[in-house]
DNA sequence: GTAACTGCAAACGCTTTGCGCGAAA
DNA sequence: TTTCGCGCAAAGCGTTTGCAGTTAC
């Protein structure tokens, strides 16, 4: 267990967010500033291979992590903010394992992601 | 209207699977042999603007695209072939809607994608 | 001392783009 | 004729990797 490695655990740890690999990195240069954007990246995936984090892809082109947490969650993303919120339900992961089985299959993962406006703010869109 | 994006349009409206840019480009050649893989990418994001096409992101880093279709569906993907079922379920549509509410948001679009074995298929995994 | 890890820079895979030629209207 | 689309090759972007030097143990 090197130095490098204990940051970047020590990062997503503090981390309540859902950083991309170059936050990652320049949260961890902000503790260590010789660590490379190479070991960043060798450094995440290698615990998202042994399941500390959770590698996601929210549509931005690049991957962001969090930690692996016991209990499972799905992401809402404020598509105005970016900002993304964890939420839980059973009644939709019972729906899926039952949608899977229907079709014939037994249901080894799944992704579900809501793209949402805060409540209030939808007004009719004008072009951004 | 070119006699490119003529041809790129008959591949995806006779498709009934969700082929990436590249499997895109060899039909299209299979048609007309001049057609490069720039005009594709090309011509395949101009038919996502005008909503004439859906792309998809499952998760191997490459786009696939569908015709944009009339009534809304999920995609269950067998892990095993890498077939791709569609699917729809208005249960897990409406909740949602509902979740989002209760986090005070608008839902504005989602993604859902089921990974999944054949039953019968899902022998204690063996590492591959 | 040895194996594992690091930084650097080069390479990778998918996608986009600048440019000059050619086709559509 | 004038605009728009095309092919080509180069560049862009996030990510991975070969290599030589450096660390952990």
């Amino acid at each position: 267990m090197t130095g490098q490695r204990r940051v970047i655990a020590q990062v997503l740890s503090d981390a309540d967010d859902h950083p991309n690999v170059e936050v990652v990195h320049q949260r961890a240069n902000t503790i260590d500033s010789r660590i490379s954007l190479a070991t960043v990246y060798r450094t995440l995936r290698l615990f998202e291979e042994i399941n500390i984090l959770e590698r996601h892809d929210f549509g931005d082109g690049r991957a962001r992590y969090e930690k692996a947490d016991q209990d499972h969650h799905d992401h809402l993303i404020d598509v105005k903010s970016g900002k993304v919120i964890e939420f839980q339900n059973r009644e939709i992961e019972e729906l899926q394992s039952a949608v899977a089985k229907r079709l014939g299959y037994k249901l080894v993962g799944h992704r579900l992601e809501l793209y949402a406006v805060p409540l209030g703010d939808d007004a009719p869109d004008k072009d951004n």
